[in-house]
DNA sequence: TATGAATGAGACTTCATTCAT
DNA sequence: GATGAATGAAGTCTCATTCAT
């Protein structure tokens, strides 16, 4: 009994070793660099080893992604049950998104800011179905939250499903630039809170205004290249 | 003389006709899956050839980023030039600055979403310089822009600097999600004309109302993982 | 007593079941497509259980080999029995060897038609021994078959020795090549059971005739290559 | 001039002792178990080097026998025009495939007795129409050989493709059974040359007694396994 | 007895890069 | 200036085999 189950403890051990030095990899060396080898090496087992938990390296990455976003999305749903405005609850969602991806910006890079050319094959496992529901429940977390503050009379707009995905590309880009580029020392980057804090309120503000008030289409000439 | 000059003519023409083959092909196959080999190919020269003009691959790189950003650039102080009010000419700008990522998704990933762990290396080359220095000027405009807006009164806001690197932020996160999900059937996309201009309306409604008015920062718990 | 007994049973069991994947698996998927992990997988066990019965890969094809060369020398021992003129059981027998060829296709391939290097090591082991004494049984009733005709004057030759093993090689040609390009479009092979009739048609009529009458051995250019 | 010269001589000569040296392996270490890597070995060269002459290893295998046939189709066409009589000619062309597969058992080996799994994405590739073409001609001067025989008198046979095919099925016993098993100690084989004469003499005393003169097909059972 | 876990070896193949010519 | 030839390193992945339990 107690054999069986000290072996599923350390396999489930070797299991995250292999996940967290992959995603340590990831970082360090960029995604496309990194091979299983490398990820092998690293935790000083075999290459073949890694076969034995993730069938090849397209469901290691999704594996990654998947775990990436379940802690997010329980995290996202907890913060929905505090007791508080339906407006600061969205600040806060939105501040917790952001934390949430610079402090895996692994697993974020590699969820947003990768091509997915290698899911075509992966579409059909369950391991993707799965992935793909858990990122669409937490995209649902955004439209309620924003569906929330509306309904109370918070925030104005008319259309929430384009609302949502513009506010969540809003988010996506300020944390997707912090990841990339806060070490780069050949731009003036204001400092890391302030940049977090001001995109907050300007996304809020934005939706408060009412987003149609007063702006007008502009032409523009089209850019051919 | 005139035999030198051809030379020199001729070795630009070759250099060109690398970097454009180069750039065609990432668009046509994505990124990862250009080889030297095939950029070679294309130009029907040999690979060794290409390295008469460029020192390795990551010179090449930077080279074409660099060039179509001074594309990018050059566009903008085109539109400075347009005889229209600042409003107008910062949504035009802006719109313009997504429409380039959209026409040149590769480029565009290369140059912000990819991690550039190969920079240390370049960072003293006059190249890599060069290509810093069109980026900062291309940042320049988007100050600029937002300032005549705010002289005339049309736009409100404190801190030029953090204002500006935040609508850089958004409209980042509206062009690479757009390039990197737009074709991605498990997420219920907008149409992306309306997501762009929704971005648009936006970031300028944040602008005008005042962000901060009345906006309370509020306490958020913070993410442990 | 019977716990010994029930357990030397259900080794067996095992150790026939073994035997009878690996040999579906053969013909199902070819000889070289079968791993002993696929083996394990169809009867359920894991790949180590297979080293508990055979010693390693070769151990195991040669027994699958020579069991079923066992099962060849049986049925042509029964086919002596019937009561038949000596010609027609000597013609039975060879249809029944190119049938059992056709059959077995994967064995008979690796038996018969693959150089055997790992051969060296196993010619030591009893089982190896086994099997080399069944072929050479076999063998034995072309022999008795032969002689039978030639006591009765149904065929006319010298040798029996050369004789009997010319016949094979005839019949091991007919059988290797009906398996290897059956399906090969790339030829207009005859009908299948035309060849195999006409094959061995043409084998008795040439010791019908007395082969060597009327036959001069031509002087031929040697090939140099 | 001399340069260019040199090097394409250089060139042809890497080229063959990539050829040469991958048959010699086949040989010693069998089909299967050679892989590129030992080819390129054997050679002292790189394993990339091999690429650069051929496309793939089914390329490599494809050449090889390619090669092989036309220098056996080459040869027994200058036989053909020799100055005999058409049953000395016949068996003579016999007699050097038989001594052309010995004198190059890997290539025999490969091309008659290795399923060709691989071919499948060959088929359309110029090479491959090329050896398939080669092995057509290869087997028409089997068929133009006995249609002489039969034309003036010296052979007897009803169906000339029935009679070719299975004439080469029978050679083709002889040489692979020498090839694969001379050397096996377990057998009491006679001397080789008996054997090759012996499979003439009967393959020829077979078409001029007239195969079916008086042969009965005989019922026999049908084997079940 | 049976096996889960692990691995060394090796399979085919591609790539960025170098160098003699 | 241009390149044909060559390669070391690395890529993903499979396999026969071993061993502690």
């Amino acid at each position: 009994m107690g054999i069986a189950e000290r072996r599923a403890r350390e396999k489930e051990e070797l299991r995250s070793k292999i996940l967290e030095a992959a995603g340590q990899l990831f970082v360090e060396q960029g995604f496309q660099n990194v091979s299983l080898r490398k990820i092998a090496d690293r935790i000083e087992y075999s290459p073949a080893t890694i076969y034995l938990y993730f069938r090849d390296k397209a469901e290691l990455l999704n594996t990654l992604c998947g775990e990436t976003f379940s802690q997010l999305l329980a995290a996202l749903l907890e913060l929905e049950k505090a007791d508080a405005d339906p407006l600061s609850k969205l600040r806060a969602g939105l501040r917790f998104y952001i934390d949430f991806g610079l402090q895996h910006p692994n697993h974020y890079l590699l969820t947003f800011c990768t091509p997915h050319h290698h899911c075509r094959q992966l579409e059909k496992t369950p391991e993707f179905e799965q992935t793909n529901r858990t990122a669409l429940e937490t995209f649902d977390c955004l439209r309620r939250s924003l569906q929330h503050c509306r309904q109370v009379g918070l925030l104005e707009f008319e259309d929430l499903e384009l609302t949502a995905q513009t506010v969540w590309m809003f988010i996506h880009g300020t944390v997707s630039l912090l990841i990339l580029n806060s070490g780069d020392p050949h731009f003036p980057w204001c400092e890391k809170e302030q940049l977090i804090e001001n995109s907050l309120d300007l996304v809020l503000a934005s939706l408060k205004c009412g987003a149609r008030t007063g702006t007008t289409k502009q032409q523009h000439p089209v850019a051919h290249w």
